[in-house]
DNA sequence: AGATAATTCAAACATTTGTTTGACACGTCA
DNA sequence: TGACGTGTCAAACAAATGTTTGAATTATCT
């Protein structure tokens, strides 16, 4: 079975990268466990012999996909960080609005969040790598954004638990998706819900945090 | 390889419930697909073939489960609902005390949340009964606290997404716990850590709130 | 006790699946 | 041109796993 003569440089050093986006995709149909090399490989026009060849096993392979991740969100996403000339209560907002931005991520590799969600229920060495390279850069920025807004230093006990409390609201429609899709059929998840959605956890928030807020001194 | 003679007829007729309970653990460990038949029966300490005896098959089994899961539930936290004569600032933070404890339920039977958390990553039929049978009936008795608050109908719009933000931070340390682990290795979850913790989330939601209430008319 | 149905058991079967193997194609360089 | 390294391919291997089978065991009822 040969293929059609025209693109054969180009695609013949491809066959690392096409595996990497179809072993997203089928890791995060699937999970690490349902999901076979055989349809990874055939979604990415390869050998069945290809991973082992390229990644050495199925399991190498797979924390390769999310190293490959987390580099393609790096340039999705570029900044997030760093907007400290705002007031608080904006740089909440812009937060909430990029984690929701990320979450909802329908872009060409819909699979980053799916995997992550995975990872959640069932953790592996990649959750590691996920919270030291992702998730705690973001939550060690939201926490600045909470400490000043509550008018206490960063180490205060009560930033964590208010900032788990924003987080989660942002995440829910996520790790819920499936459970809100069944009690809500006419909910959608497109930019203006999103904005919309934003707004709403924002404003919760905001008077959330008030009754934290530390006493003048 | 025979058993020792005690308890005979009493383990006899206790093979199916065995197997469920069995079968519950090792679902909620693994997942449906990397749960073997094998360990399942092995668990339960019955013969390789007693799966598809008592149940058809795997899957039937699986289906099974939750429905056992359900009703020992429902022995477990009888009530949860009707607490009308309290002021509804009361009855919220016994809903959300009530589901922290279900949640982080260490009883006899903790494979419950995590094959649920199983569910939403990977809906199958089961989850179609999980929230028509559990979830919808509880979502609409927070919806009548929220709108109580809120002072507006049930039927309102802001109903739902402020429940959704209420019920999303008890759900986030169940969803999120792995990583909850990771960022804070010395949180725990004992009764009184329970405690506090519905505690501030009532508090960060009824102040969360104020910002909806209706307009007095 | 004896017949009948229900249950349990060890063994085998058929399929799936990760991995390996050895041959083949292609480009590079001496 | 010829040797060599890289990448690809079809085929096969070995282990795991859901399911079936037919005999053995136990319970139930007359």
């Amino acid at each position: 079975m040969k293929l059609n003569v025209p693109a054969i440089a180009a695609e013949q050093a491809q066959t690392r990268q096409q595996l990497l986006e179809a072993a997203g995709e089928v890791f995060a149909e699937r999970g690490f466990r349902s999901a076979t090399v055989r349809e990874i490989c055939q979604r990415a026009g390869a050998n069945i012999a290809a991973v082992n060849y390229h990644f050495g096993d199925k399991e190498k392979l797979y924390l390769e996909v999310f190293r490959y991740s987390q580099q393609k969100e790096l340039e999705r996403f570029p900044q997030l960080r760093k907007s400290a000339d705002l007031p608080p209560e904006k740089q909440l907002h812009a937060f909430i609005s990029a984690l929701l931005q990320r979450i909802f991520n329908k872009g060409d590799a819909s699979w980053h969040g799916l995997l992550m969600l995975r990872e959640m229920t069932e953790p592996t060495a990649a959750l590691d790598f996920i919270v030291a390279e992702k998730i705690r850069p973001m939550s060690e920025h939201l926490w600045e954004i909470i400490a000043e807004l509550l008018g206490c230093r960063v180490e205060d006990d009560r930033v964590p638990r208010c900032s788990f409390s924003v987080v989660s609201q942002c995440v829910f429609y996520c790790h819920s998706r499936a459970v809100v899709e069944r009690l809500h059929p006419d909910q959608t998840f497109d930019q203006k819900s999103l904005d919309e959605l934003a707004e709403h956890i924002t404003k919760f928030s905001l008077a959330g945090l008030k009754p934290f807020r530390a006493v003048k001194k």
